[in-house]
DNA sequence: GACAATCAGATTGTCGACAATCTAACAAGA
DNA sequence: TCTTGTTAGATTGTCGACAATCTGATTGTC
């Protein structure tokens, strides 16, 4: 018998769909932090009862991209520049922990999807889609997430780039500049592959240093003049 | 002017009772690890309809303590020896952390609410209350993680140990008598007021070690025959 | 003018009913 | 006997309407 392997199905509930719709908005900045989410307004635009956006919303809720105040709304969060700082600090503990636990179990199938994900950050740069550039670069860092092998790390570090894309998301858009940032990613690559687990986690730690000062002062100039939503 | 502190006012929606009163039945052991949660039968219990009870469910699956499968049902987490052992890795690196970050902030109120929280255990340990002696255990470990000034650490710790507190359970209710695990606080409370940070950390790392081992053999003999729920 | 009471509008929280889907038992056919 | 199609029952997903609560504007009083 021919061995096959089906993935699953995919989610066929509006909930789910709802999730999926508010958090690339929130993501990608459509929706600014600190708004509020009107429930008959946003149910009424997706032409969806407000039971299963409600649910969608409590999602967002414990993922962290929301906020809810009983009777008086559900907000997108805000941003602050100490938010950042906690999210990096534990990160660069994240990080040095999945190298360590990836380390033993490299194989050629890992350098592969290495080299593939790689690419495809190279190609958003090309093609100077800073969404997409994001996205990939994130992807690419996560691939020791997953290659770890600690269901939990995965979990945790999902839920703390779903903060930390939103974060970038907004930069880019106020820079509203492409970052380059192509070297970095190679130099991470080629160290990943070598032989050094202190080399690449140092490098891992310094590369997010970069990133995160640039964020840093980003998230400062927002809170001089506060937000409409606070 | 007299200064005083407010404490927020209680969330007084049906969904947050309804989540503190799952959870809680889940942390004790009241619902078993792959059980299923009819929602007709649980909201006529509860004498609340299901919209709210299903927004609440939805937050304990974000917070990982249920998982959903769509238009199937929405089951407790099933326990395997490989989570606990993947948490309480993560468990390790984050204590490090959360002490390295609390150490230099260490004050008077600090250590006041150590010993608080370590008499709190010692009540439990002597009154011969297990779930009690988890929760206060927990407690008192949790005091890093709230002084390390570190939101997103502390809402990672709080999702670790939702399953922790759970598996414990869970093991305290197989064994049915309590840990004594007195002398280990003891150190532990001793060495956080001390002068050594390593020294603590280490000692933190092997403290929780020894729980582990027990717990780790609890769970293989629980995969041995599988529950009803898978 | 300042302040408290009241009220209307909007929004969130909750309810009961209906639609969509799954499960298991049963029947029909090869 | 095994497989496939059908059906009834139970359960989850979704809907529209109502109740509870908040916000702000207005009014009345001092």
């Amino acid at each position: 018998m021919v061995k096959t392997d089906f993935s699953p199905i995919a989610d066929t509930t509006r909930r789910a769909e709802i999730v999926a719709l508010l958090r690339r908005a929130i993501l990608t900045g459509q929706l600014e932090p600190g708004q509020k989410l009107n429930e008959l307004r946003i149910s009424e635009q997706m032409r969806v009862s407000r039971a299963p956006l409600r649910e969608a919303m409590r999602e967002l809720v414990q993922e962290g991209l929301l906020t809810s105040i009983p009777y008086a709304g559900t907000f997108v969060i805000d941003v602050t520049a100490k938010d950042i700082d906690d999210a990096y600090s534990l990160n660069k503990v994240l990080d040095e922990f999945a190298i360590e636990r990836t380390w033993p179990q490299r194989d050629q199938r890992f350098f592969d999807e290495l080299d593939r994900r790689h690419e495809a950050v190279k190609l958003a740069t090309r093609n100077l889609d800073t969404t997409r550039q994001i996205e990939t670069a994130l992807q690419l860092h996560g691939l020791i997430y997953e290659w770890a092998d600690n269901s939990v790390l995965l979990e945790t570090w999902q839920r703390l780039i779903s903060r930390l894309q939103m974060y970038f998301a907004l930069h880019q858009q106020a820079r509203n500049e492409p970052v380059p940032a192509e070297d970095v990613h190679e130099t991470y690559v080629r160290l990943m592959k070598g032989t050094d687990m202190r080399a690449a986690q140092r490098h891992a730690r310094e590369h997010i240093n970069l990133d995160f000062e640039q964020l840093l002062s980003y998230a400062r100039g927002l809170e001089q003049r506060p937000s409409k939503g606070a």
